[in-house]
DNA sequence: AGTTTGAGTGTACGGACGTGCACTGATCGT
DNA sequence: ACGATCAGTGCACGTCCGTACACTCAAACT
């Protein structure tokens, strides 16, 4: 028996969910047919129901998987040292190199957020919401941010992950353009530093 | 003669955009059939090719016509005085207001800027990268600017804009919730300000 | 007055769509 | 060994799609 019958199934559940992945680097999922997803993958249009009941549960699935990414890519941020001399650059070289190495499901992401069915949406609405509450969790790690308020925290977490987002859409639209690439990392630094900076002056006069 | 024949073509040619603005509300124009727009006219399928090429045709009339209320939105922010103490209560005033009166513009921009056609994504990328550099032209208006390289403006305006356009969009998640409208509309006012304030001290530093 | 123009109609087509249903055949529990 | 399970097949259906084509009939031009 070189293959279970369960495995079998994993297989052909994960070669739809990359289909459908692939598919989505060029439109969204509002304008993906069921069959052409079973067509890229290989089986008839009625064997997608034995693993999705729908596009949008498909959808869903495929939320779950980008954000198990997007949450090692927090992990890897959380790695380096919290300290104002390397946490920009650290952070901005991690987001480039996750968003090279995860690219469809980034590109996934962003276009969904905007786009996809409602309970998409609204699903990684709520991811995102919980990266910010993460984020503002990892800053009070920071010196100096002992006197903040879970408000200001989470206001500077909300523009951090907007800004972070921003430079995401925009380094994988100059995808292939190296130059135009480094241009936008090179500015994701300085705003990054920009906020860092505000927050500070700004919640030390509070 | 009540009404010439270019006044009528005219006038069915509005109610083309408006069907289609409506229509996309709910969806995409990736995911806009002809037939839809035309049965929400009130007009025969075929009749839609006196007034456009194709729905991408019609999508980049749409993008047009949504900048001119956006740039609308533009000149108004600009009327205000170039103060410190105003600038940015001002300025966010305005931008809920449009979002209000223009909600379908500016839905249709949040949504087709991720998820349109590639020409429709384009055309919406080009028309910010133009409000960015108005606004890296404003911002020099502001007392105290005077050192700043236009490559500092440039990544400040970016920053800006990029803040707005989330502010934009979760305001517009947040339809018909004031209660929620309020808190977010606090938040945009916060970071506005830390930016300027994060801008004024890092480049006092350059 | 007579002709041209062109916005909108009506019909028709081939193809893609979602999905229901009866099926096959390898794997699994007994 | 054998019956049950179930991932995947194959066919059929009704619906919607974009679009080709021939048309009507006021308005606009000559």
């Amino acid at each position: 028996m070189a293959e279970s019958r369960g495995e079998r199934k994993e297989r052909t559940r994960r070669a739809i969910l990359d289909a459908a992945l692939r598919l989505c680097e060029e439109s969204s999922l509002v304008a993906l047919s069921l069959r052409q997803v079973a067509k890229e993958v290989g089986i008839v249009p009625t064997a997608f129901y034995r693993h999705f009941d729908s596009i949008e549960d498909l959808g869903m699935a495929l939320v779950d998987e980008s954000f198990v990414s997007l949450r090692a890519m927090l992990r890897d941020i959380r790695q380096g040292d919290p300290s104002y001399a390397t946490i920009v650059d650290s952070s901005v070289e991690v987001l480039v190199d996750h968003v090279h190495r995860q690219r469809q499901h980034f590109l996934f992401i962003a276009r969904e957020r905007a786009a996809g069915p409602p309970s998409v949406r609204e699903a990684i609405r709520h991811e995102i919401e919980l990266c910010e509450r993460e984020l503002a969790a990892d800053l009070t790690r920071l010196p100096g941010t002992g006197g903040w308020s879970p408000e200001d925290l989470r206001v500077l977490a909300n523009l951090m992950v907007t800004s972070m987002v921003g430079t995401a859409e925009q380094i994988m639209e100059a995808a292939g353009r190296p130059g135009v690439e480094k241009q936008i990392v090179e500015t994701a630094r300085t705003q990054l530093r920009m906020v860092l900076v505000g927050a500070l002056n700004w919640e030390s006069r509070g």
